[in-house]
RNA sequence: GCCCUCAUAGUUAAACGGAUAUAACGGAGGUUUCCUAAACCUUUGUUGGUGGUUCGAUUCCGCCUGGGGGUGCCA
């Protein structure tokens, strides 16, 4: 598609040097970052403060975008020019837009915003990863939807992708699991109702530890036993995995989320000793009280632990591990860690262990943190029996959609179905709409409310727009770009939505440049606003050929635009709701 | 103590260092003989404090206040 920012960067960055004489040394890049959309659109499509070249031309800036207005004026890509104080603001050709936008959705469809940027790279995604044995739960749902849509953004902008779960499968918590199931299991209950019957073992753990502080050292010792490979805990262990994998899958398929490798902490159990003797060899290992850490005093933070002093594995070990793991395997461009903020130091230390390993790539192993999920009460705690299980949010979402389709909408084919869509997108869409890094408490009626800037208001205009193009007994695969009149769509209204349309890749290109979805997610709200402005505004479906032909190629592009951008986020988007 | 992070209408959130800080929810009022009213329109109201850098700061830097997280044998 016709790159119209580059296009005004080059013409500015002639009038520039011309005016200048070369005085003002900015280049055509510098330029087009400098280059604004005005908030207030009836200042113009594009804006270049000339603040800047103040100082070079030793002139006032208004003067300035004056003579740049009245230099670039002239070219075939404006309607009109104007300066507005130290402002050159540019109006592009409507009609023109119209056509480089709706031509291009039209023929690149399902991959209208994809790109080839990252072509012949390969990105690794790591995220979700829960804990086996524990429940699924709200706070797990951040890192699986964030993960998900940063795997398809990255799809999109050309890279091959590698989606990992890595799984919380090992750890001193099996050795407390397997204790307490020793201790107060049974094999019956496990096996009917598997996530919650571990989680009563181990919240009984933590209870009885309290008073029995011999458990904790128990614990530790039956999981050095799992790491050295005793048969009896292995078994267990494997039992309990898969138990609980068969529980997380089904909230995954719910949400329509898969991997490609479930490669989790256990499975670099035999890739830990290589390590550690790497960490000896480079002369970085030091022992301390019994642990043998690595020392990052130097680099202001607290020592990394490798190893505890019964010489069993940490957390940060098989991180470690992983790592070169992946590297070796995958050879990643970059390799991104869906993680939630509270594990920051943690990375930081991992990172900064890798390279004083000397691995230079160590800058391309990215840790992308969000921001804590807690509830009223307080924080979330498996320990203490506080949490709220995700299966149960995407349920009660889909009962609650359910209620809203019986009360709304007479037309109840396929109820089931559009409730499951329209629900469990809703949690996933507000979980992509606010930024990462922000803290969050979880409400009952906020998760529920789908009133506003929501999931089911996109969607809503997605199955709006589907309904007229379905009305219009037009075949659109016969609409064809090129005998459109696109004079019907210079009003306002449509205008609006066509810039929006025609500014999407580069918005899909920036949330992943940015590891942040809810660029996407605002974006597609954007156009689900305009397009029912539009739809309010003006008649699509009119008895003027031209005119109804032209709008209804809008209104199929906005439906299939909606339709990308809800799939970056992981969500459907309904034909009819 | 130290480190990280957050602070914007009553609430939840937006804003590459740029023009009059933008939406949604809530409140008040309105729109349907017309393509889905899960929509649209009108109205109400905001940058924690203090210095600095800058032509220009919600944005960058310093300090203060307040919330959250982390800080050696959990992950």
């Amino acid at each position: 598609m016709k790159n119209i920012r580059k296009e005004i960067a080059q013409l500015l960055a002639e009038a520039v040097d011309k005016l200048s004489q070369g005085a003002a040394g900015l280049s055509a890049e510098d330029i087009e970052s400098l280059i604004e959309i005005p908030g207030d659109a009836s200042l113009g499509d594009y804006a270049f403060p000339c603040f800047r070249l103040a100082k070079a031309l030793r002139k006032n800036p208004a003067m300035i975008a004056a003579d740049v207005a009245a230099e670039i004026s002239e070219s075939p890509v404006f309607e009109k020019v104007q300066n507005v104080n130290a402002y050159v603001n540019m109006f592009v050709s409507k009609a023109e837009l119209a056509q480089i936008t709706l031509s291009e959705v039209k023929s690149a469809g399902d991959r209208f915003g994809f790109c080839n940027k990252g072509e012949g790279k390969t990105v690794i995604v790591e995220y979700s990863s829960p804990n086996i044995a524990k429940p699924f739960h709200i706070g797990h749902i951040r890192t699986t939807v964030i993960g998900n849509s940063l795997y398809k953004l990255y799809d999109a902008v050309g890279y091959k992708t590698v989606r990992i779960n890595h799984l919380g499968d090992y750890g001193t918590q099996f050795g407390k699991m397997i204790v307490a199931y020793r201790l107060w299991g049974n094999e019956e209950d496990v096996r009917r109702e598997p996530i919650k019957t571990l989680l009563s073992y181990y919240v009984k753990f933590h209870e009885e530890a309290k008073e029995h502080p011999e458990l904790e050292d128990q614990a530790r010792e039956i999981f050095a036993r799992l790491e050295h490979g005793e048969p009896e805990e292995v078994k267990l262990w494997q039992w309990f995995r898969e138990e609980s994998l068969r529980e997380f899958n089904r909230v995954y398929d719910m949400m329509g989320i898969s991997f490609d490798s479930y490669a989790g902490e256990s499975f670099y159990s035999d890739k830990m000793p290589a390590v550690l003797q790497e960490l000896k060899d480079k002369g970085l290992l030091k022992e301390s009280q019994g642990a043998q850490i690595v020392d990052l005093e130097e680099y202001g933070m607290s020592p990394a632990l490798i190893t505890k002093s019964d010489g069993s594995s940490l957390y940060i070990t098989r991180d470690i591990a992983a790592a070169i793991y992946r590297k070796k395997t995958y050879d990643f461009y970059k390799n991104l860690y869906v993680v939630a903020s509270q594990q920051n130091l943690h990375f930081a230390q991992w990172k900064k262990v890798l390279e004083l390993m000397g691995y230079e790539w160590a800058r391309d192993c990215i840790h992308i943190p969000f921001g804590m999920v807690s509830l009223e009460e307080g924080t979330l705690s498996t320990r203490k029996g506080r949490v709220v299980f995700l299966e149960d949010v995407l349920n009660k979402a889909v009962e609650k959609t359910k209620e809203i389709i019986m009360e709304k909408n007479v037309n109840t084919e396929n109820a089931d179905e559009t409730a499951k869509i329209v629900g469990i997108g809703a949690v996933m869409f507000q979980e992509l709409s606010v930024t990462r890094n922000k803290d969050y408490t979880f409400k009952w009626d906020e998760v529920l409310n789908f009133d506003g800037e929501t999931g089911p208001y996109v969607q809503y205009t997605h199955a709006r727009a589907a309904s007229v193009l379905r009305n219009s007994g037009i075949d659109l695969a016969k609409l064809d770009p090129e005998a459109i009149d696109y004079s019907w769509l210079t009003s306002d209204t449509a205008f609006e939505l066509i810039k929006l349309l025609y500014r999407y890749p580069d918005v899909v290109l920036d949330a992943a440049e940015k590891y942040e979805p809810s660029v996407v997610t605002r974006h597609v709200v954007d156009i689900a606003q305009a397009f029912n402005k539009f739809y309010h505004d003006e008649h699509i479906l009119t008895d003027n050929e031209a005119e109804k032909q032209a709008k209804l190629l809008l209104t199929a592009a906005a439906k299939q635009t909606i339709r990308n951008g809800l799939d970056l986020l992981g969500i459907k988007a309904p034909e009819k709701m």
